[in-house]
DNA sequence: TTGTACGCGTTATCAG
DNA sequence: CTGATAACGCGTACAA
C-alpha cells in the first residue's frame, strides 16, 4: 500500500516545518522566495496534493459550493450552470450539482447531502420550496442564493430573471400578431414557481384584452417532447381549435410542433408555437422557435461571482435581475383567418 | 456564532460514548436496539450530519466518485450520467462532475482536483488521452473505468459500446436502402476515440463494397448545431452530390436536416440523414431521426454497480460491451433515382 | 520569516 | 455490546 505523500514528507524534503509548507500553499507571499521554491520543488517531486479532509477539517473550509437542479437531463440548466462551474472553477472552488427530479422531498435530502459534505455556500433552482429547506440553509449559516428565477420583494438572495415578465412579453408578441384564440402549454406547476410565473405573464397579457386563459385552453405537462406532444394534442382537438400554442419551455414546443403536424396542420400557417428559453434546439426544429431569449451563461457567470462574494465577505446576497428579450424565428406568424 | 453539532454532543446526549454513536451510523447492527435507540433519538433533536472533512481524514474514504465529462451541455451524457448518479446515490455515494471541453489538458486538471477532493473512484468518458491521466491514476492507487467506448483488448476497465461496430451497423442499413454516393459528417476526432470508431465502422462498411470514404465527403466538425450546419452546407456542394449524409451524433444530423432544407431539398426524399445515440432530439425534430439506439441508462446504471464494486471490493474492474441497436424512423429512405 | 504545538471531528483498535 | 484513546493531515496561534 503506497500511503499518499502527507505535508510532513513535503516539509521533511524540503528541510523546513510543515507551518512552512503549509503557507507556501495558502499565503505564498508569506514565505521568503527561497524557501518557497524548496518547498514547490519538493512538492512537486512527491506529487504531493493536500488532503481534502484534513484541509476542511483544520480550515472549516471546503472550497465547494453545492447546486441542486430539477435534472441535468435539460440543456437549460446545463447552459447556466456550465457558466457557473468555470468561473468557479477559475476561484478554485469546486462545483457539486445534484439533482431532486422537480420533487421537494428529493431536494431537501440533496441539500442535506451537500451539506454534509460541508459545502460553503449552496444555489438552488427557483423560490418555491417547502420551509423546511430554507430553515435547513438558515440553521447552518450557510450563504445560499436563488437561480432562474426573480422576484423583487423575495426574502432570498436571488439571480434570474422575472418569468413573468417574460412571458407577458411573449404573449403580448403573439397578440399583436392578430391571435385571440390561444392556448397554454405550460410545464408542471407543483414546486415550480418559474412555471407558476410563466402562466401568470400570459394570463396578464390576455386578461389586457378580455381573453381568459383556463383549462381547457390551458394544460400542464412534464418538459419532455413526449408529454407535450399528446397534451398539444388535446389542445389541438379542442373547438374552437387555438390558432397559437404558448409553451412553457422549447422542448415542450418541439412536442407541439410535432403535434401539429401529426394533425397534418402547417406551423405557422395553421397554427403558430412559441417556446421558452432559447435552447439550441429551438434553432434545431422546423420550423425554428419564436421564443424568449434568457441570458443563461451570464446568469451563470454573475451567481458565481455573487456565491464567492458570499463566501469570502459575509455579506448578504443581492437580488438581481436579468432581462430577456424575445427572438422571432418562424414559428410564430398571423392566424389564418388574417393571411 | 451557532456551532455545528459534533459527534461528541450527540453521545453526551444519549449518555454514550462517541463510538456508539460512530458505530450506530456506521454498522447499526453492531449496537443493541435500545442504546441505538436513544442515539437516533439525540441524532434527531440535534440534527446531526457527521462532519465531512473528519470523517475523510479519519476513515481514509469519502463515499465519492469523479467523473470527467466533456461537457455538461450534451443530452448524450446526460442521460448515462443520471442513471449512474442515481445509482451511486442509492448507495449513498455522491457523484462529482467535472468538465473537460474535449481538451485533455483540461481533463488532467480536473482529474487532479477530483485527486485532491479525495475521491473513492473514478470515471472517464473514452479512452483516448494522454498517458499522463492514467499514470496519475495508477500512481494514486484509485480504482476508475472507461465509459461510453469499448475495445475488447482494451488495457483498461471499460464500460460502454462499440463505436465502429454500431457505426458499421448503421452504414450497412444505408447501403441495404441503395446509397451509394456517401458522405460522412463526423465529429472533432482529436483526443475524442468514439468519434474516430464511428468514422472507422462506416469505412468498414463501405469499403466492404469497394467506396472509399474520404475527404471531401468525410468532414469533420464540433457537436453542435449550426457547426453542423456549415459543415453539411459543404458536403451538399459537392459533385456529385451525396444522397446520404451519416452523421456523428444527433446533434449533427439535426445541423444536417437543418442545412439539406436550406438548400431547397427534402429529407429524405432527396437526401437521407442519419444520427447516432438517440437522443430526445432525434424525435422531435422533422423527419424524425434514423439513428442508433444507444442504452444510455442501462450503461450508467452498470457503470455505478461496477465502481462501487471496485472501491469496495479492489477487486480490478471488467470490461463490458453493451449492444445497440438502429432505430429507423423517417429521415433515410432509398436515393432519388431509385424511387 | 520560520518553527512548535495544539485542535479540528471522526473512525478504529483494543480492552473490558 | 460498549468505552477509552490513539491516530488521520492540515491550518494557525503563538513564540522565536
Amino acid at each position: 500500500m503506497n500511503r499518499l505523500p502527507t505535508i510532513d514528507d513535503v516539509s521533511r524534503h524540503a528541510g523546513v516545518s510543515t507551518a512552512t509548507v503549509s503557507r507556501c500553499l495558502n499565503a505564498p507571499d508569506q514565505v521568503r522566495p527561497e524557501t518557497r521554491a524548496r518547498v514547490e520543488a519538493a512538492v512537486a517531486k512527491l506529487g504531493y496534493t493536500p488532503h481534502f479532509g484534513g484541509r476542511a477539517l483544520a480550515a472549516n473550509r471546503t472550497n465547494t459550493v453545492g447546486v441542486v437542479i430539477p435534472t441535468m437531463a435539460s440543456a437549460m440548466f446545463a447552459l447556466g450552470l456550465q457558466a457557473l462551474q468555470e468561473e468557479l472553477s477559475a476561484n478554485n472552488v469546486t462545483l457539486l450539482v445534484a439533482t431532486s427530479h422537480y420533487d421537494p422531498d428529493q431536494e431537501l435530502k440533496q441539500i442535506r447531502t451537500l451539506l454534509g459534505r460541508g459545502v460553503d455556500a449552496m444555489a438552488l433552482i427557483g423560490e418555491a420550496r417547502p420551509d423546511d429547506a430554507y430553515q435547513l440553509l438558515q440553521d447552518r449559516q450557510i450563504p445560499y442564493i436563488l437561480l432562474w428565477s426573480y422576484r423583487a420583494n423575495s426574502a432570498h438572495a436571488i439571480v434570474g430573471f422575472d418569468n413573468r415578465a417574460a412571458a407577458r412579453q411573449m404573449a403580448d408578441r403573439v397578440l399583436a400578431f392578430g391571435h385571440r384564440n390561444i392556448a397554454m402549454l405550460a410545464g408542471v406547476t407543483t414546486w415550480n414557481d418559474r412555471a407558476v410565473g410563466r402562466i401568470e405573464g400570459v394570463r396578464d397579457a390576455l386578461a389586457a384584452v378580455d381573453i381568459d386563459l383556463a383549462a381547457p385552453y390551458l394544460i400542464e405537462a412534464p418538459y419532455s417532447v413526449d408529454a407535450s406532444f399528446e397534451a398539444a394534442k388535446a389542445l389541438l382537438a379542442l373547438t374552437p381549435r387555438p390558432t397559437a400554442i404558448i409553451c412553457g419551455n422549447d422542448v415542450q414546443a418541439a412536442g407541439a410542433l410535432h403535434a401539429v403536424r401529426d394533425g397534418g396542420l402547417a406551423v405557422p400557417d395553421d397554427v403558430s408555437v412559441v417556446g421558452f428559453d432559447d435552447i439550441e434546439l429551438a434553432r434545431a426544429v422546423e420550423p425554428p422557435l419564436t421564443t424568449v431569449q434568457v441570458p443563461h451563461r451570464r446568469m451563470g457567470r454573475v451567481a458565481a461571482k455573487q456565491l464567492l462574494n458570499m463566501i469570502n465577505s459575509n455579506e448578504p446576497g443581492d437580488r438581481m435581475n436579468f432581462e430577456t428579450s424575445i427572438v422571432e424565428r418562424r414559428s410564430l406568424s398571423s392566424p389564418p383567418n388574417r393571411h
